[in-house]
DNA sequence: TATTGTTATACTCTATAACTATA
DNA sequence: TATAGTTATAGAGTATAACAATA
């Protein structure tokens, strides 16, 4: 590597290591550990099932299971059999849950606190180099 | 927030993700937790104490013992009381410790998969970018 | 038989509170 | 008395293997 590309990759190390942290807090914040605030927020989309989450999540569906369960006993969550096909769960976000996801949202200040260091047209310059890091079009 | 601030937050969030997937993979690798490998990772600098750790890892100093007693099982990093503090021990990486600590870095193809994706200009162009994002001159 | 999800279990991560050793 | 680190303990995250229900 070059030495830009080894200063570059410090700073994404840095990056993501003060975001990780700001997450954590923010979830604390509301009353959840980053993984469930995570799953909470996955369900933002719509329900999913609980495979569909372990996959989302890159983790295994007894993980899910658990998460799910710790969530759904708070009421954040419901657990819903599907009418289609009585193995599948569909998991949605409850009012109580959608409160929940608003104050983590609130709480997580590291995007638009760092994102507004920068001027509009850097904000369109970052995104399209991240557009390519992330290998697509952006 | 502006659409396109809205779209950075989104392009760091799933940046973040990704990165924090590979790096688990890369250290499991290894034969390590995540948190391990970072532990490892802190220590790359020269020793560090115990103290010291627990406030570069963010975390409390009863986790930075557990940490350290399972990695100093393994022969990867050594616990040495300070002869000018007898309380005080540092923590310094074992040649085995050295070994894992390249595997993991090995494994991690990240940071030159994805900064490989832009030219040299672009590089740079990004590395400025986040100098700001991350609050200082770069 | 194959698939979805759960349960049982075990290990790691993490924090709090109480403790030991040293200063 | 204050500080560095450890121990005891408990809750949460995670995976593997065995299981139940449904298809």
């Amino acid at each position: 590597m070059t030495e830009v590309a080894d200063t570059l990759a410090r700073q994404v190390w840095d990056l993501v290591f003060a975001y990780d942290a700001a997450y954590d807090r923010a979830a604390q914040v509301a009353g959840l550990s980053a993984a469930q605030a995570c799953l909470l927020e996955h369900l933002s989309g719509g329900s999913r099932s609980m495979g569909e989450l372990a996959v989302e999540l890159l983790c295994d569906a007894s993980n899910v299971t658990q998460l799910v369960t710790r969530l759904e006993a708070r009421g954040l969550v419901a657990r819903v059999p599907d009418p289609d096909d009585r193995r599948i769960k569909r998991v949605s976000v409850t009012p109580a849950g959608h409160d929940v996801q608003r104050a983590v949202r609130r709480a997580f200040e590291f995007p638009s606190e760092r994102i507004g260091l920068l001027t509009d047209q850097e904000q369109r310059q970052l995104s399209g180099l991240l557009g390519k890091v992330l290998g697509r079009a952006s």
